[in-house]
DNA sequence: TGTTTGACTGGGA
DNA sequence: CTCCCAGCCAAAC
């Protein structure tokens, strides 16, 4: 998967992120080489629903905040679906993050 | 073609 | 500790 659009990238990426974990937009921006540019990977991630059914509920910032909670339907679809998978989510942000977090540069 | 924006991050005040 | 600022890069306007 290369040969598509940035926002095509980060599409595939969040898609492997495997379910009861979570990513943060660094880590995935590190991943696909553009390395400090996390606010493309949200803001592509922003427009891939249009495109795609993304997890996009399973990425989430630096400290495991809920940044992009507003992008879906409701403000609470992303915890909703956090939990749902297994990943618990207290105040906005993913408790103990950094055993949840996914990091595809290690695990890939 | 140039300017603005954005689901970020890290560092400084 | 919290708040503010600058860098970053691709897409939208």
């Amino acid at each position: 998967m290369k040969n598509q659009n940035f926002i095509e990238q980060v599409i595939a990426v969040v898609q492997l992120i495997p379910k009861g974990r979570v990513c943060s937009y660094g880590l995935i921006a590190n991943y696909l080489g553009t390395g400090k540019s996390a606010r493309m990977v949200g803001w592509a991630l922003k427009h891939c629903v249009t495109i795609d059914d993304t997890p996009a509920h399973r990425v989430v910032n630096s400290v495991g905040l809920l940044t992009g909670k507003h992008a879906f339907e409701t403000p609470d679809a992303m915890q909703l679906l956090l939990e749902n998978e297994g990943v618990k989510v207290f105040n906005d942000k993913v408790v103990d993050f950094k055993n949840t977090l996914w990091d595809p540069n290690k695990e890939l």
